[in-house]
DNA sequence: ACCTGAACACCGTTCAAGT
DNA sequence: ACCTGAACACCGTTCAAGT
């Protein structure tokens, strides 16, 4: 359960490890769902929740706290996938959730709509990091960017006219630039949306 | 290659239903996330593109066309969670990027504006599409939200004074009320975010 | 040369049988 | 009552042997 040095979580892997056979896992936990948000909540002890404290603008210190998120996701590219799917709902979690409203409050921004930027914002940031922890992972994943950098060049002027106007500009950038732009782009929009609607929570 | 009416796409159970062994279809696929790539893409073909030449502001048009994209990935939830680390570079997918380009020429937004943030626009509609298509695919993930609700109601005002004192607000809203507001802030942020440097591609 | 049966090395989950 | 060995029903990928 307490397990490191993990590169793909599997139920029978960490029995393995633990001596014993996979079926004693589901003492602790009831599916591997379960156990990938476990694991993924001890994990996220290790974003550096300093970063929100340091100096500098709140907008800045968000990208730090933010970045330091995603980098963490990065060296573990498994739990980087899973963390889409199932989310972690442990102390670490709160302690990352917690920061973050706390920036967006310092920024002003009012409680509705840093509900939804909270989500928004984690949500990014962990896309990013299950997309691109993916292309180190399998060595496949090169090849099918290769392949869509190839057909976006290729692009006929006639049928994709836009796409063959910005060229080479569409595969500009690096992977943090990228990252960086996301999140300005969040940030900015959430402080400028509209305040969104009052419901009660769904259940 | 051409089969359809898939839930979970895998190579055996395709050979099956082409009444072969798994590796005869590795004459035409590299591998699995190559044979994702590839049926994705197929599916991409129903994406309504005329939603972007429907009345109304770009805006709204642009909203329109991205729900669809996100209606047709929810329609297909293995699909969905393997389009964002497998990207597809056939035809219909370079129909979606022209069109969703068309819109933010259309909208004015600077070239390289446009290429950044249509990515930002696709890998949001993608991530929304796999995250909420997995709750209703395995019963599981129900649980782990239940656990994520519970963990922010019991929230301690000591240690998480922000999360408690959002309350439901944190919970508030539906999927599809989060998802057209993500939208409004995509878009908005990247009509007011600063022009991304201009470095060439990578390589 | 092209295709593929059979094998290898993995999975998650269940459940009856043990302690 | 609690734990788990063994079995079941799956995977992706390879490769030697067939045509």
């Amino acid at each position: 359960m307490r397990a490191e040095g993990l590169e793909r979580v599997t139920m029978r892997r960490l029995a393995q490890e633990l001596d014993t056979g996979p079926a004693s896992l589901y003492v602790y936990v009831r599916n591997t769902a379960e156990l990938h948000a476990a694991v993924l909540d001890r994990l996220l002890g290790e974003v550096d929740l300093s970063a929100a404290g340091a100096e500098g603008d709140w907008r800045e210190r968000l990208v730090r706290l933010l970045t330091s998120y995603v980098d963490v996701l990065f060296a573990h590219p498994a739990l980087a996938r899973a963390a889409l799917v199932a989310r972690p709902s442990g102390e670490h979690y709160l302690d990352l959730v917690e920061a973050v409203l706390a920036l967006l409050a310092e920024g002003g921004v009012p409680s509705a709509r840093a509900s939804w930027g909270l989500d928004l914002l984690l949500q990014y940031a962990t896309a990013s990091a299950a997309e691109h922890s993916a292309q180190g992972q399998a060595p496949q994943t090169k090849d099918d960017w290769d392949a869509l950098t190839r057909a976006l060049r290729d692009a006929s002027p006639d049928r994709h006219p836009q796409i063959a106007a910005l060229g080479t500009t569409l595969l500009s950038g690096t992977g943090e630039e990228r990252l960086a732009w996301g999140f300005q782009v969040l940030i900015s929009g959430i402080t400028a949306a509209p305040e969104p609607p009052t419901t009660p929570p769904t259940p």
